[in-house]
DNA sequence: CGTCCAAGGTGACAAGGTCACAGAACTCTG
DNA sequence: CAGAGTTCTGTGACCTTGTCACCTTGGACG
């Protein structure tokens, strides 16, 4: 197992010392659905590269309600975490395996020394923080100054590419969006009046995507 | 000018090589208050270490409404623009001098070079990054959970820590939390009907800090 | 002194979050 | 298959926060 490397657009172009590095002091791991890959109190003593599945990163309040900062998706890196990782804080954060999820797992020690001899490796890493603190404030935009409308036809129009239903109850979609079940209830209420969307329980169907996609601004 | 490195903790540690390249290679500088460091379609070429003075980032929503998001103070750095730096990047956050700073600034290639030398300057980099993330999560979880006057009165507390008197307009302190002038207002007649402050255009005193505490939640 | 303007106050209303509870739809088990 | 228990969804009442429109006040300055 040496090509997953060429799933990293940042790390195909790294020179071959560098590649054999990576590749024989790494592995390749596996978690379940479900499982807790780093949380409050759990920092991970790797960083990991996702070559399957998704990964679920999550803040939870203390009343209990929850919401979603980003998703790691195959290709990305969990990378947040290394900041955590080499400097040894924690988030309050928790990253959750969505799906099975296949990771390659670089060690800390083997992360610094990337980081000290390759430009390319560290540009792989910037890359990504940049692209997941994007990610943050674009949620601290949408949570203070954003409709719930809005952001809730977003959010459906996302999930729903390419798919012909949505797998979802209601509280998980309050998640998505840190808000609370009943909101959602309701405004899922107000689009199939509309005839955006239809729903059974666990279930919904988007019936007019454009509309959606009007509503949430393209 | 040699010793500025000491006012940065986790840079006093490094060996006397990197740190006569840091000193040797960087310059100060300084900015007025007012004058916007970075922000959309700026992004800056060296990465900041702030020794007088503090810098204000802020976010502003399509509306006009404002939330700040962190501030960088004396013997901190602007790391988050870092990112940016290596990846080119553009974030939609904005820095601001809130008063005359000065600062030492370190060229992007040097910057690179660092990293790549110092496992003492990398250290240094993520704590900072960990740090920012950390206040963004908290940012957040405010935002999305936090009630209004809790959040105010923490933020009363902090903003008049040492001082006799606050001069700060409900405009101000409204962007500070990312809200309307309006609820602020409301807010603030709210303290002062319970003679927690007393106030008059443009400053305010605080006259009851443990009442505010207590509401801040310690 | 009058004019102008930024700061602050206020009421009416809309949007979103909380609470309590009801009913509907699945699951499990005997 | 019936009945019990659980999970999901619907709903009304109420509270907090944000929006809008408009007003008053306090200074600055000519």
């Amino acid at each position: 197992m040496t090509d997953w490397i060429e799933r990293f657009e940042g790390l195909a172009a790294l020179p071959k010392a560098i590649r054999d590095v990576l590749v024989n002091r790494s592995q390749v791991v596996h978690a379940p659905a479900g499982h807790i890959i780093f949380g409050p109190g759990k920092s991970p003593d790797y960083l990991l590269l996702l070559l399957e599945g998704t990964v679920r990163v999550h803040q939870t309040s203390e009343t209990g309600r929850e919401i979603v900062l980003y998703r790691v998706e195959a290709g990305q890196s969990c990378v947040l975490t290394t900041a955590c990782l080499l400097a040894n804080e924690e988030y309050s954060a928790q990253g959750e395996a969505e799906t099975d999820v296949e990771a390659v797992a670089i060690p800390r020690t083997v992360f610094d020394e990337l980081m000290a001899q390759s430009g390319e490796f560290r540009t792989f890493v910037f890359n990504a923080y940049s692209r997941r603190i994007t990610d943050l404030f674009r949620v601290i935009d949408e949570v203070a100054f954003g409709r719930i409308d809005v952001r809730l036809a977003a959010r459906l129009i996302a999930m729903g590419a390419g798919l012909r239903e949505i797998k979802a109850t209601h509280q998980q979609l309050a998640t998505e969006l840190g808000t609370a079940r009943e909101v959602i209830s309701r405004q899922m209420h107000e689009f199939q009046r509309r005839g955006w969307i239809s729903q059974s329980r666990g279930t919904l169907v988007l019936t007019d995507r454009a509309a959606l996609s009007g509503l949430a601004g393209h």
